[in-house]
DNA sequence: TTCTAGACTTGCGTTCACCGGG
DNA sequence: CCCGGTGAACGCAAGTCTAGAA
């Protein structure tokens, strides 16, 4: 399909700069100048309000409570980077937000070993690309070049490059527009904006050609010229997404509330897209693996169907699967396999296939073929219910007096005493929630009649214990335990689907407790009730057999034969009986690839059109029709910060905003071009950011807010379906979440196509989680602070003093040494064995090496504390961009995607090594 | 057109399992 | 052999978006 023009699609990336940005961009100042020239327009973050940590400030502790979560952050990255760049980086970095600043560091991490092993290098070779070695090297160095450039630009240019990211589209865009152009047309679209209609599909069309491909920087440079904000520097601004650039300051923090803080910046990123030609056209993949890869699965799954296998390691997945029995085997292998191969496939495929067994089909087609139909057998065991609840008899008090309570009145103060130790027991709200439950199933004239007057902590300290014991227990006790369960749940695990062996995602029915909503959830503390099959209903295909109701007695609600739909079984939620908790297949299954798939294409799709709707939402920030230039600034937010759609919501949920239910005092213009966003977004996360805009978008933000009161909405004339609905008309399918997916992605093809210098695996590892934080910023993933995390600091901080000291203890022995004395005593009086120079040397050398991981290990640590990369890797990143990449720079997949995640894109194994975004 | 039921994706926190170091 | 630290797996809350009814 397309031509290929990758060279241009890439990207633009928007860093955010504070992150990301800085990293790299360590001397990049050249470049940004040019960048800057821009000037403004673009929305540059300005300030940086992660700080350094990423905790912003006002958010940044608040959270405090919630993070139980025993480690915090892992350091992904590190080391690796940090050669190449000099630690400059580093610093350079920190200063701003903390996120960004070091990039990562330990390499450990990478390299693992565990998985390793197996597969590994298949890959690369997989690629055929060619001689791999020599290959790599050679693009490895020019892509060094590259990235040095571009770090330069980015360093710290946060701003800088900010700005130019900021101008971002727009900038682009306008640009764009002047060159004009483009050919290509490609798709054409009919849309027209609102206004100007068809406007679009022809300029994009223009665009694409030259400056789609080329990523937006370069086309900027090119046109940079043109267009007033566009001009700026695109360049490096480009290739990060919008956000990014805009980060700079951004933090975010979340605060739920209060608590969290983090700072992140917040990056936002506006990217663009490169085009690909290829890929659409997309070649399958190298050797065999023509298939297509759900074919592939299928396959795959039948015969080997290592479902289970998953979990296991590669390498060992095989072997299970061999002693596993039966099915485990069969279905599981295939999963895994896929992933191990890594990227041979080839052999694998044949096997596959052969085996299939009983299930195998893997000539079906996938599901999405068919017209809203989903599948055509569906077999399955239902599923199963968390055990009754068993009374302790522990007596928990009233007044001091032990008091005693039935089984259901025993269970649910069970709940609450459990929770004893969490940060609900500081929300007034959580607390009343639970009462106004608990004395319905107490009765209205029950002793307990007060919460200030109850003691929970009888029940507290046996819960306590009863944990405790568990742990004491002995390995094969616990083994011994897990098989059990293994075996009692061992069938509803699996659904077959037309005719192969799928994994099911959550087959165990959610056991009653107290609702844990986030943020200010009005319903937390709420009794969730225990739910039965009279509540369930279950969906399977009309040939296959009823599940069995697991408790004896009762029976399903409902059974219905829907094949339009993809859940095998749903009831309703009993915190808000309007909705619906479901029962779906695992990530790992062809349906879900299938899907996964189409909204990666979707995502590539939008590539082709960015620039022209870009150009096309410039144009109509100056729009006489007050709806039309809401639905331009809407579309910008969304592209250039990643913000989410935003729909309605009620009053029974926690009072949180997306783009269309942004308030007035969510938004801060502070002259002269340059919005400060502080919300909270999806789970309560704050979303704290300063950005640089265009000025038309600053202006219309003025105007969207005059006359208003602080909690109105800004955009009043808007919401999600109507702007999904203008959205349509621009592409085919597009809705507010592609511009997520699709900045994402872009950024990631963008970032690790310039970073990717020569090196070896663990510094790529790191270039790639370099991107892959870049991204997490420009989401806004964050992740609370463990608890434990300033000690570990703090430890570490110790470790490195005492390294130090011994450093320079052997820099006197070296100095003695050489006039040729003993060493002096140590510190504890003892007298120490008297060495050679060459031995002190030696050692000098290794401990100062060790000083400098451990700096980095903990700078990155800082660094990521309140950054979570897995969001992103799971929801946004086009696993194909990630699997090319491993084949082009022979990096083994398993460094970057672990066992789940290989199995979740099995379907993208097999991807030509040429793949771009 | 608006509202709402319904279906599915996204996302953070917790728990689990494992691993290397003392 | 215990233990802290960690990544993976799990759990479930909270979004997005569509389609059809009102």
């Amino acid at each position: 399909m397309v031509d290929d023009i990758d060279e241009d699609d890439v990207p633009l990336v928007f860093k955010r700069s504070n992150t990301t940005s800085k990293q790299n961009q360590p001397t990049l100042e050249a470049k940004k100048s040019s960048s800057q020239k821009h000037g403004g327009q673009t929305g540059k973050l300005v300030s940086d309000v992660r700080t350094s940590n990423g905790q912003s400030s006002s958010a940044q502790k608040i959270k405090t409570v919630p993070s139980t979560k025993a480690s915090p952050v892992k350091s992904p990255m590190s080391s690796s980077k940090a050669s190449t760049l000099p630690r400059k980086a580093s610093p350079v970095r920190s200063p701003v937000t903390s996120t960004v600043k070091s990039p990562m560091t330990s390499p450990k991490t990478s390299i693992s070993p565990g998985k390793a092993s197996p597969v590994k290098s298949p890959l690369t070779s997989l690629k055929a690309s060619t001689s791999s070695a020599d290959q790599s090297k050679n693009s490895s160095q020019q892509n060094a070049a590259t990235v040095v450039k571009e770090e330069k630009r980015s360093t710290n240019a946060d701003d800088s490059e900010d700005s130019e990211d900021d101008k971002p589209l727009s900038a682009r865009l306008s640009a764009g527009l002047t060159k004009g152009n483009s050919n290509h047309a490609n798709k054409g679209l009919s849309t027209s904006i609102e206004g100007s209609p068809s406007v679009i599909k022809p300029k994009i069309a223009k665009y694409e050609d030259s400056d789609d491909e080329k990523p937006l920087s370069s086309k900027f440079q090119a046109k940079s010229n043109a267009g007033p904000s566009t001009s700026k520097s695109y360049e490096s601004d480009k290739d990060k997404p919008l956000a990014s650039r805009f980060n700079q300051n951004g933090s975010i923090n979340r605060d739920n509330q209060l608590k969290k803080s983090s700072m992140m910046s917040s990056k936002r990123p506006p990217g663009e897209a490169k085009s690909s030609s290829q890929s659409l056209v997309k070649k399958p993949k190298l050797s065999d693996a023509s298939t297509p890869s759900y074919s592939k699965q299928a396959s795959v799954k039948a015969e080997t169907k290592t479902d289970d296998d998953d979990h296991v390691p590669i390498s060992q997945r095989i072997k299970k699967s061999a002693t596993s029995g039966s099915k485990t085997s069969s279905a599981q292998q295939k999963v895994a396999k896929p992933v191990s191969s890594s990227f041979k496939q080839t052999s694998k495929k044949s096997k596959k296939v052969i085996k299939k067994s009983k299930y195998s089909k893997s000539s079906k087609v996938l599901p999405s073929s068919g017209e809203g139909q989903k599948w055509t057998t569906l077999v399955h065991n239902g599923v199963i219910f968390p055990p009754p609840y068993k009374p302790h008899g522990v007596k928990m008090l009233y007044k001091g007096q032990p008091v005693v309570l039935m089984p259901e009145q025993e269970e649910v103060a069970t709940m609450f005493a459990v929770m004893l130790d969490t940060d609900y027991m500081s929300k007034p709200k959580f607390k009343e929630n639970f009462m106004t439950d608990w004395k319905k199933i107490l009765g209205k004239n029950h002793v307990i009649q007060k919460l200030e007057d109850c003691d929970f902590t009888p029940i507290y300290e046996w819960h306590q214990r009863e944990k405790e014991k568990k742990k004491q227990m002995s390995s094969e006790e616990k083994k011994a335990l897990k098989e059990e369960k293994l075996k009692l749940e061992e069938k509803y695990m699996w659904a077959i689907v037309d005719g192969v062996k799928e994994k099911v995602g959550n087959f165990r029915v959610e056991p009653p407790g107290l609702f844990r909503g986030r943020g200010e959830h009005p319903k937390m503390g709420k009794l969730k009730k225990r739910i039965r099959p009279k509540d369930i209903t279950i969906n399977i295909g009309k040939a296959a057999p009823i599940p069995e109701c697991p408790i004896p007695g009762e029976s399903w609600k409902e059974i219905r034969h829907d094949n339009t739909v993809t859940w095998l079984a749903f009831w309703n939620d009993p915190i808000n009986p309007k909705e619906f908790k479901y029962v779906f297949l695992a990530a790992s299954s062809a349906l879900k690839g299938q899907s996964d798939k189409e909204k990666y294409e979707k995502a590539r799709l939008l590539k082709d059109y960015i620039h022209g709707i870009r150009e096309a939402y410039t144009k109509n920030f100056v729009s006489k029709d007050p709806t039309k230039r809401q639905i331009a600034v809407a579309t910008y937010l969304i592209d250039k910060l990643a913000l989410r759609a935003g729909n309605e919501k009620d009053d029974d949920e926690a009072d949180t905003v997306g783009c269309c239910t942004l308030k007035v005092e969510n938004v801060e213009p502070k002259p002269p071009n340059v919005l400060k966003f502080d919300f909270l977004g999806k789970d309560s996360i704050r979303y704290h950011n300063e950005v640089e805009v265009e000025i038309p978008v600053f202006k219309a933000i003025q105007q969207f807010r005059s006359g208003k009161k602080g909690c109105d909405d800004l955009f009043d004339e808007l919401d999600t379906s109507k702007l999904n609905a203008h959205l349509k008309e621009l592409m085919p399918g597009l809705t507010a979440k592609v511009f997520r997916t699709y900045n994402a992605s872009i950024t990631l093809d963008d970032m690790l196509s310039k970073e990717t210098k020569g090196g070896d695996v663990a510094e790529k590892v790191v270039v790639y989680q370099h991107a892959n934080k870049e991204v997490a910023i420009i989401c806004n993933h964050q992740r609370s602070v463990s608890k434990s995390h300033s000690a570990q600091m703090l430890r570490l901080d110790e470790k490195i003093d005492e390294l130090k000291g011994a450093l320079e203890e052997l820099k006197t022995d070296l100095s003695r040494a050489k006039k040729g004395k003993p060493p002096l005593k140590s510190a504890d009086g003892k007298p120490k064995r008297n060495m050679n120079p060459e031995a002190l040397e030696r050692k000098i050398a290794q401990t100062t090496g060790k000083i400098e991981k451990m700096e980095r290990d903990k700078e990155t640590k800082e660094d990521l504390k309140t950054v979570a990369l897995g969001t992103s890797k799971i929801n946004y990143l086009d696993p194909r961009i990630t699997v090319a990449w491993c084949k082009r720079h022979e990096v083994p997949i398993e460094k970057i995607f672990n066992k789940s995640l290989l199995a979740k894109f099995a379907w993208s194994m097999d991807v030509d090594p040429s793949f771009r975004f």
